[in-house]
DNA sequence: AGGACACTGTGTATCATAGATACAGTTTTA
DNA sequence: TAAAACTGTATCTATGATACACAGTGTCCT
């Protein structure tokens, strides 16, 4: 963690394919693709952790310096693997109209996240995504073509939806839901019991058992308010 | 990163002043709070990365071992800091209704989120929070103690809210929004529109400006379906 | 057609920084 | 007075990353 200058554009021609072929020198052992398929192996059996320079390097019977010649850093190793585990989006051509559609989009996205654990922690941040990965909004766009909501409007939905789906991943942010099941929640439910006069709330709250999950009434409600958008829209088109 | 097995009960009994009153040995030259702040101050000014143990000794003008005699490691460090950092929540007594009161609610989280941008990205996890911090969703909770929404619900909406404010602070989590503006924005824009015959939505949607935030985009559907939910379970009651 | 050379893949050695442990020296108070 | 606790020096391990030498392969020139 030294220098590497991080060069976006260095990432988005891997991603894109524009890497210029190379002409001269000895044939190499593996392709980027077969990096980025044994770096997603590791991190999905062992978390996102064990993935290092040196790990895949060594999974692939390379030693970690080799394996810079296949991505520029960390950073790209992390882009192509998004890539290669984040797979296609869901074809939300058969479903009939837009919550329908959506709710598909976001039990297909969900699916993927938990096939892959670490992809929601890594799915963030201003990065530049590969074409598989960008087909996941354009997919989730399409839902809302129909509707009377306005482009920007239309992404500020698709990014409602795949927020929620993200911070309602206990394996990747835990944190995000409070009481999770791991080692720190009974620790915070005792916490909690022994002052419950501070946070009468909390403490009351945190024993409930739940009929829908976290994620089922976060959707829903998501759901509902953009419907509510929707027909608003639509009523005032329909008054000019 | 070798070993520390990162015991959060050791972190509770910090951040809930449950350690043991040192008896005997020389008077540390500082306390927790001040380590705390000193690392606020440098996450604030030069961001997270540049907190190191290395980094908050010699701001205070020590080793980075004695650090080590304040915080037992670099989880307890963020964990303290975490709490100096969040404040305190708003009342919301003087607010009526419930809507209003979660409006409140999710503009002052988002200014003490803005205040100190390292703040979404570190209360992720499984983790223990420290009373100022766990007076939040509290505060949170009793906007909704006057609905009829469950116990359950009620956590899942506070939940909602404070994630979609996570989400939308750009500058912790900037991917989460595709336009953030950073060095790879202006690569996928010219990305897609160089590909805009496979991703013609996103193609012609990112050009588009906005007249609403997406932060408010997205806070304002999800109250529009939280009270959807309010509104159903209220009738619900009724019937019976 | 054949060879020189440039280019590229791989390995060894090395660096910088991070978090963290071990331990000795020193201070303070029960 | 002695145990306990704070601080500093030295050291360890793991990480990402650079520098450089060596080897294989195709291009281009003659």
């Amino acid at each position: 963690m030294v220098a590497n200058e991080e060069d976006p554009g260095a990432v988005a021609e891997l991603l894109w394919g524009l890497r210029k072929p190379r002409s001269r020198g000895p044939r190499p052992a593996f392709d980027v693709a077969q990096v980025a398929d044994t770096a997603v192996k590791v991190a999905d059996a062992e978390g996102l952790e064990a993935v290092s320079m040196q790990r895949v390097a060594a999974e692939l019977g390379l030693t970690k310096m080799a394996l810079y010649r296949y991505v520029n850093g960390k950073a790209e190793l992390i882009a192509v693997m998004v890539e290669a585990a984040v797979g296609t989006p869901p074809d939300l051509s058969g479903v009939t109209g837009w919550r329908a559609k959506l709710e598909e989009y976001a039990r297909q996205l969900s699916a993927a996240w938990r096939r892959h654990p670490w992809l929601p922690s890594v799915t963030v941040g201003d990065r530049v995504m590969g074409p598989r990965e960008t087909s996941w909004p354009e997919s989730a766009l399409s839902a809302l073509a129909d509707t009377a909501l306005t482009e920007r409007e239309r992404l500020d939905a698709v990014m409602l939806v795949s927020n929620h789906i993200r911070a309602t991943h206990a394996a990747a942010t835990p944190g995000t839901q409070i009481w999770t099941g791991g080692s720190a929640t009974s620790i915070m439910r005792d916490l909690l019991l022994l002052n419950a006069d501070r946070f009468p709330l909390l403490a009351t709250t945190q024993a409930t058992p739940s009929a829908t999950t976290t994620q089922e009434f976060g959707l829903r409600a998501i759901l509902d308010g953009l419907e509510h958008a929707v027909t608003q829209h639509t009523r005032n088109s329909a008054d000019a």
